[in-house]
DNA sequence: GCATATTGTAAGCACATGCTTATCAATGAA
DNA sequence: TTCATTGATAAGCATGTGCTTACAATATGC
């Protein structure tokens, strides 16, 4: 329900501070993983769909594609993802997270995701799982407004 | 539920986007009406609890006290804040809110949530009630962790 | 009265970000 | 072949941010 007054608080004043903590949460995690956020970023989308141009990543991700490159040189360092030439078109690269990268990306997530549950243990299971269907349908339909 | 494997995407990964979606959305508004993005900000911690010294507000609005100042000088030039020295404590200023500043946020405000709509609509209706329900919830709890 | 702490303010540094431009290799169309 | 386009990369610039230091005015404890 709307609240009494008829009026609310806005989502985005709502979402900045949880936004803020959970930054702020998984900062540690990432740094004893070796991981930036930028990188755990990145890792998370080649989880999701296989494989895409540097650009693309970059759009979907929500970075500068100029910006991301220091971001991919030092995941491939570590091991994380190769980038070879696309043969069919030898301009792109066809970033691919190894099982390396896969090992290590899943270990931070559980990790990050045992510490949401502390904020999303203080709500009732229903509206818990409403919760997160929600995000997950905003976050899917965004690309898609406009 | 969970997703079908047992792993979900984290919480942060999925407000990271919507929030740069509201954050694009609300700025054309914010010029619109002369405010910058941590004026209204300001505005809406204001509305809410009464009067704070400037180092709480700042904190409150997850500013750096040495960076809000800037912001309160434009807001109380153009008339929408006023901060007169605590008598009690002179060291303090009594930051508050004017009837024109509370007239200019809720303008911004209802004008912001009318473009919020746009992405609630896409849910149903009990899962758009649970989602904000939840987002209060955790946006007033998070201080009280840790 | 004197030393210490606190509030608001200013200034500076290191760093991240968004955006732009330039370069080079490879592609594809005229 | 020639030319315009595209992908990756590097470099630069203006801006915003977090953090630190300094300082003046005021409060407070001894």
């Amino acid at each position: 329900m709307p609240d009494v007054d008829g009026r609310r608080r806005d989502l985005a004043a709502m979402i900045a501070p949880l936004q803020r903590a959970l930054v702020a949460a998984e900062q540690p995690v990432l740094r004893a993983h070796g991981l930036s956020m930028w990188g755990y970023v990145v890792l998370d989308a080649l989880e999701g769909q296989p494989v895409r141009t540097q650009a693309a990543l970059a759009e979907f991700v929500g970075a500068d594609k100029s910006r991301i490159i220091g971001v991919l040189d030092e995941l491939e360092n570590d091991g994380l993802l190769e980038r070879p030439r696309d043969p069919a078109d030898r301009r792109a690269r066809l970033v691919t997270i190894t099982g390396e990268g896969r090992r290590r990306h899943r270990a931070v997530q559980a990790e990050v995701q045992r510490g949401e549950e502390r904020l999303l243990g203080l709500l009732p299971p229903a509206d818990r799982e409403a919760l997160l269907r929600s995000l997950a349908v905003l976050a899917d339909e965004l690309p898609k407004l406009d």
